[in-house]
DNA sequence: TTGTACGCGTTATCAG
DNA sequence: CTGATAACGCGTACAA
């Protein structure tokens, strides 16, 4: 019942009757390293002990742990969620475990959690950041911290990356808009200040729309920024969205992420606007693993996305950082993934 | 720019010094131990120095972590997430950090998630067990690891639990539904062989049924097993319970958790049955954090929920935890947290 | 094939 | 007030 007191690798050595150098080789496979025969007693002391090897001990003396440290923006995002179970799925399949931690969007609290993190011992990181200004991570970067980022970017350096091919996408996006009939493509955003991945759509819309439409979208007139904080409602863009228009304009919302569609969504309910005929939405889909959960595919009409391979962002991002624990010195690199686009009733203007 | 060597408390106690005893006094905020000179001259030194102490060794040393196992059934499900939220703030509030692991409804897994767990520092455990079967926590339990179970409970053994009161909920569903006119309740479930959560609900759902509906709801009739690796798909259910419908009665289906309440949503669409009218609809709600990308809530008709506080779930396991590592000796103990009726119009039958 | 001795970075003890 | 020094549990040259 009482936990007597924690095995070491010493008890076993002496129940063994070997040195404690033997277990450890015994520890670490070293087969060819001794006798049959003492293979086989350590084995049997050890299986009938319930002797776990502290790794902490092993760390201490290795220099290396197998913990990787995941530094998440926000973790009540559904992207980030999608995300962890990316990296999960991948360090599981190494024998690594997620040191996991959470900024809340706080570039303060990202720098101390990073520390913490390092002191831990984990000897990698994989950053979804909070802020596309970050000299911190440059500098933890230099000190010889492997680092991966998870689909944000950060300013001015280079790092190893792992994201989505927002540009292409977008412009499938708008696209399948034109195609469709849509003459109208507004973009819904959040502040974009320190969040490259909606810097990057907002940019990609503006050439995108340059390209395919032939006309330069306004900051005024074409990119609605919304923000709760600052009383900017989505229902107050979209009603001026609803008074810009001219005479057979049909307009289509992008949202810059899931949020912001849904709010889109909502708002185009309220105020009672016909989807998809009077006002069209799409939006980036980051939820990808199960469907029938998937609010873009439960409601009516079914909305159109661009599907974003979140759980692959992770799961590559975790596959590069062990590649980079091997070979500290490759070089990095930048891994862009696709977006697929699920065209559906959201966006279905005409009998296209 | 690289990085030369890693600082350690011996450079420190040099560059200032002192001994590294000192400065180990110093970093443990012993400021009673040492002149006021002696302290300052250390806090300039390692202000200029970006020295870290080393959690690791502290951790050896001490024999203690502010690492916190966490064990998660199956971190696809909303609910999981919910969880890790509510825990991960909890945590965070007290200085902790999660070590987090996935067992994929595993029991095997979870055993060698554990006790790589406890092998790397965890100071205490937070599970939500993929299995009410299972030895294994009690035995860990009995080795004195503090541990406190998320939602899920284990067969014949009284372990720290915190959980939603299932039992209470369930009768103000179906309290719901019989207000509402409905005539005919029935479960849809997957099955519940090794989810205690599961078996509860459908416990509470017979006694609900019985209490409030006067006649015991029968495994063949009332309660439809949903298991689409045995290809009883939630359609060819739907169907049986259309069949099973005497003159006036007006059927609602609860779903035993989030995905059984969306596929017999999605059922329900595709058999074109119009809701509230011809069938009603509700079912837990686990993703307690945002309503605006909360399905229940997107989807027309609304979906009636019982709302699960799983993130509060999380962040008060995670206090009991805490307040366990202090006081090792406390008794198990199980905290029910309340759920809440949402009611919304897959459940308005009547004008009611 | 096996054992000895030392080091890893920190904390605790005890002496000064 | 401060400094040596011995643990902590494990890994690994080096010796036997």
């Amino acid at each position: 019942m009482a936990s007597s007191k924690k095995l070491t690798i010493d008890d076993i050595a002496a129940a063994a009757g070997v040195s404690k150098a033997t277990v450890s080789r015994y520890l670490n496979g070293h087969r060819e390293l001794m006798s049959e025969k003492t293979w086989e007693r350590i084995k049997t002391v050890i299986g009938v002990s319930d002797y776990k090897p502290s790794a902490i001990a092993s760390n201490l003396k290795k220099r290396t742990t197998n913990l990787i440290g995941v530094s998440i923006a926000d973790i009540t995002s559904p992207f980030s969620v999608a995300l962890i179970m990316g990296i999960s799925r991948c360090l599981d399949e190494n024998g690594y475990t997620l040191l996991i931690s959470n900024s809340g969007d706080s570039l303060e609290k990202e720098k101390n959690n990073i520390d913490s993190l390092i002191s831990k011992g984990a000897s990698g990181l994989l950053v979804n950041t909070s802020a596309y200004d970050n000299d911190f991570l440059i500098e933890t970067s230099c000190k010889g911290v492997p680092i991966v980022l998870c689909d944000r970017k950060i300013r001015n350096y280079t790092l190893d990356v792992v994201t989505s091919d927002h540009e292409a996408g977008m412009r499938t996006l708008i696209q399948h808009l034109r195609e469709k009939g849509y003459s109208r493509p507004v973009l819904f955003t959040q502040n974009c200040e320190q969040n490259s991945t909606r810097m990057r759509r907002r940019e990609s819309f503006i050439q995108a729309v340059e390209e395919i439409y032939g006309y330069s979208p306004k900051e005024q007139e074409d990119i609605f920024i919304i923000d709760h904080s600052e009383g900017i409602s989505t229902v107050s863009q979209l009603q001026r969205l609803k008074k810009s228009l001219k005479e057979d304009d049909v307009p289509a919302v992008i949202g810059t992420n899931s949020i912001t569609t849904a709010r889109a969504y909502h708002g185009i309910s309220e105020l009672g606007m016909s989807m998809p005929d009077e006002i069209g939405l799409c939006g980036p889909e980051d939820w990808d693993w199960s469907n029938e959960l998937n609010w873009p595919y439960m409601i009516r009409p079914h909305v159109t996305t661009l599907k974003v391979p979140s759980t692959e962002i992770g799961y590559r991002a975790a596959q590069r950082l062990l590649q980079k624990l091997q070979h500290p010195d490759l070089l990095p690199e930048e891994i862009s993934l696709h977006c697929v686009l699920n065209a559906r009733e959201s966006t279905q203007l005409k009998g296209k």
